[in-house]
DNA sequence: AATATGTATAAGAGAATGCTTATGCACTTA
DNA sequence: TAAGTGCATAAGCATTCTCTTATACATATT
């Protein structure tokens, strides 16, 4: 639970690109790891670089895990906290007429994640 | 329903904001319109104009509507836009490992909405 | 009508974002 | 060990975003 508007802001800015929102769900169906960084990139029709940074967004928040197979890199979703995040966001929506019991000082709320990257298993 | 990646991201990026969601938060708790667009200025600690400028998307996307009183003027939720987001959004996450039917062509998408200004008031 | 108050828009500056090409790194294979 | 393959990072550029100040616009008041 980060349930926390700054937190929150951070993960919905990382989903709200449609590139990264197709990311997400071409890495959803690659059960049997089809497609690679570089069929991504192909199917985007964007750059192998681009493609991996639009990646390196998307792991920080801690929705791709990485699973390197020899000199390619597959990715898969992180269920566990895709499941986190679609719970904090429907509590956003659900709160959002309930008053910010911290008066929007968010440097005092306990729920402040300093890094959502923390998440990530690439956290530096 | 929007169901649609494309505007989805859209949906998302205007939410991804911790401004925008303090100013949605404020707007919520606003039921005896106690504050203007200039008290939440102050509130966010960001000139008037910049604030204008937030509310603005935030009515581009349908979530707010203005209320003019005099030479004041006070927004509120529209509570049918935030329910349809909060459903639209809490689908993408369902429907996370279900294939796109039609392959990420977004201009061939039925529910490609052209543009989410329609739905508000102040569409052009 | 003239003035006052509050909001929206315009214009511009600086930061952030997203792309590209070039290159370095990790790993495999001959 | 050397060459090949794919990904990540670096650097640079164009675009977009977010802020500011200045100004125009809408409404109220005298």
């Amino acid at each position: 639970m980060i349930g926390h508007i700054k937190n929150m802001a951070e993960v919905l800015k990382a989903l709200g690109d449609e590139k990264r929102l197709k990311i997400i769900k071409i890495f959803a169906s690659n059960n049997n790891e089809t497609f690679c960084v570089s069929d991504v990139a192909n199917q985007l029709d964007i750059s192998q670089p681009a493609t991996s940074q639009h990646i390196k967004i998307l792991k920080n928040i801690g929705i791709l895990e990485e699973n390197r197979r020899g000199f390619r890199v597959f990715y898969k979703i992180n269920s566990d906290v895709l499941a986190e995040y679609r719970n904090d966001i429907d509590e956003l929506f659900k709160t959002t007429f309930e008053k910010c019991q911290y008066n929007f000082s968010c440097d005092k709320c306990p729920y402040n994640n300093k890094s959502l990257s923390e998440k990530s298993s690439n956290a530096y």
